[in-house]
DNA sequence: CAAAGATACATAAGACTTCGATGTATCAAA
DNA sequence: TTTGATACATCGAAGTCTTATGTATCTTTG
């Protein structure tokens, strides 16, 4: 099953916080692979969505960029600041909280990871 | 805390499809109400967020509506299809499968309800 | 008894976000 | 050499929510 996009929608700049904060910097196509992986193809991110939201942040001030050549091609590399640290940590909580609250809604059972 | 309407974009209308299964009827007031009690105030539905969608789950068949008059005042209300308990079901179950996803991809330990 | 606040419906313009399509270009493999 | 993967990005259209506005009734309180 692939998840509904406005299930996804909200949750893009939450999912890129947490990524950048594991991982030091990563380019955008790598994001978009590394979140298919981890979610099993379920969480497809589209480019439309995806640089948008990037550039976003970084007007923001919560990530940094830095371009390096990988031969003749531009690798376009977004770095955590210390300001997306935190607002990693408030969105993070945000969501487990958020998810918490859905739970008593919907009177789900959230199978563990 | 009150969510942010980020987050709680695309929950909408299965939150909706939720609350009518399990009540038999509703109207629009009764709803915002029973959410703001049952998250304890952390979602709160607006009027303008709210009417257009059970109109659109009216539209789609999902739920049918009969008017009451309370003295001379107005109550629409809202009751689910036979079409709507099978979308709740699936809109449910979606979410449960989305928040499992994004446990594993934020890494968070959500609390029982 | 008047005013305020709660109840109850609803729409509409604007803002914001995402989608899908499109565009450019390089590199690797068949 | 051509297809598919890698890699950046933008743009118009579509969809959803917010804020504001509008109407009207009922209840409570000063």
């Amino acid at each position: 099953m692939i998840f509904s996009s406005e299930l996804i929608k909200g949750t893009l700049k939450t999912i890129l916080l947490k990524l950048l904060a594991d991982n030091q910097k990563m380019y955008g196509y790598e994001i978009t692979q590394r979140v298919k992986e981890l979610t099993a193809g379920r969480i497809q991110l589209t480019e439309g969505a995806l640089y948008p939201t990037l550039h976003a942040l970084e007007e923001e001030g919560l990530v940094t960029t830095e371009v390096e050549y990988m031969g003749k091609r531009v690798r376009k590399y977004y770095r955590l600041s210390d300001t997306g640290m935190t607002r990693k940590d408030e969105k993070v909580n945000e969501f487990a909280d958020f998810v918490a609250t859905m739970k008593i809604l919907l009177d789900i059972e959230v199978k563990p990871a």
